[in-house]
DNA sequence: TTCGACATGTAAATGGTTACATGATTCA
DNA sequence: TGAATCATGTAACCATTTACATGTCGAA
């Protein structure tokens, strides 16, 4: 997958690993996460595949440096990738997992778990709302004038920064329902664990396509 | 990381490797997606490790099965990692990558595309409304009465909700740009490929912290 | 009699992470 | 003088995916 992300970036320009390391964490890392030593080991596959191919550069006062560019089978490989839709949605949220188990700590430490998670999505909010931010600056509203070669990093950024003010929102929501929770819990229980499964199933068989 | 998941489950009952595995997809699979072969082998290194333990249980009409509950170990694991918060955060979205790169696609290849990401968290959304009406349905409002042992799966489930519903107003409104965009094109071209990266670079040195 | 549910796995391959290695240059 | 930037990688390990394997029972 991480080969895809990195043909998008050649698509643009021409680029060694080193640049398009530096660009990868700017921009499709928002789309796709990967660590650098993946992406030089990728790169050397991409060129044993031919669809990308690299060109040495001497360098005197720096060490050498390899350019990579997309080739004619990788532009195709890449636009055949894009009109396949993905087989299947694999969530993985390491916040959201800490939280369907927050039961089995302390109301304060589930206080604290949801407003780091609060912290940590600002912190994304803040860099997503920079680099627009310095987008408009440049080339004026992308929402008036919406430029051939950005509208991809663009429409991805925008959904970047829903998805992170819906995720501040639902921690403090949540942080309060919890909260509201501790003032009600003494004295009631409920009965038994609820078993979760049963529920799914049940909402299958009325015909919910769970 | 799929090992906590498993206990979370564990965490609520004594279960079989194939209990498990459906009730992992009616609930945290949600926020972390896995295969049912892992999480047989997972099993299996749990067990190793000393934070699940299984008990045989012969059948005559039905082949034999295996019951694992938590641990003390196990239990203390998790909360371990629940007091623990993520290192990192490694976003990784399919459908969102492949928008990064629409300008590659015909302008209605791209509405495809957006269409087709639509309906898909349409269903997702469906599905996650289903669980929540047949939860209420049984034990009254989670909203007004949050049960103890709930609170981790209701709070995710509403996340999962809020989520699908941004998600897919996203795909309107990037379907309804690029449209837009598809009018306005003829004749007029951007001067050159503009360098997304650069952009972030300079959104970092005004002290925005990209 | 065929299909789906029950019930458990193995094996090979790929993808991804963690940690390490090297060494010059430029700027504060 | 020390830290950050430039520039490339390797190796070992762990996590995950894909594909396959096996066999019974009950319901339509």
């Amino acid at each position: 997958m991480l080969s895809y992300a990195l043909l998008a970036l050649l698509s643009r320009r021409r680029l060694t690993g080193y640049e398009l390391t530096k660009r990868f964490y700017g921009s499709v890392a928002f789309c796709w996460h990967a660590h650098q030593s993946q992406i030089y080991s990728e790169l050397k596959r991409l060129e044993k595949r031919g669809w990308v191919s690299s060109k040495l550069e001497t360098q005197t006062t720096r060490p050498n440096k390899k350019a990579y560019i997309l080739t004619e089978p990788g532009r195709d490989a890449l636009v055949a990738w894009l009109r396949t839709p993905p087989p299947e949605f694999a969530l993985k949220d390491e916040w959201l997992l800490r939280v369907w188990t927050v039961e089995l700590l302390k109301p304060d430490e589930a206080r604290d778990l949801l407003n780091a998670c609060g912290r940590f999505h600002e912190e994304r909010l803040k860099a997503y709302r920079a680099i627009v931010g310095t987008l408009e600056r440049e080339h004026g509203s992308l929402d008036s004038t919406p430029y051939e070669t950005l509208v991809g990093p663009y429409l991805c950024l925008q959904q970047g920064i829903w998805h992170e003010e819906m995720y501040i929102r639902w921690c403090r929501w949540a942080a309060r329902r919890l909260a509201a929770r501790g003032r009600k819990r003494s004295g009631r229980r409920s009965a038994a664990a609820i078993d979760l499964h049963s529920v799914v199933r049940r909402a299958r068989m009325n015909g919910k396509d769970v």
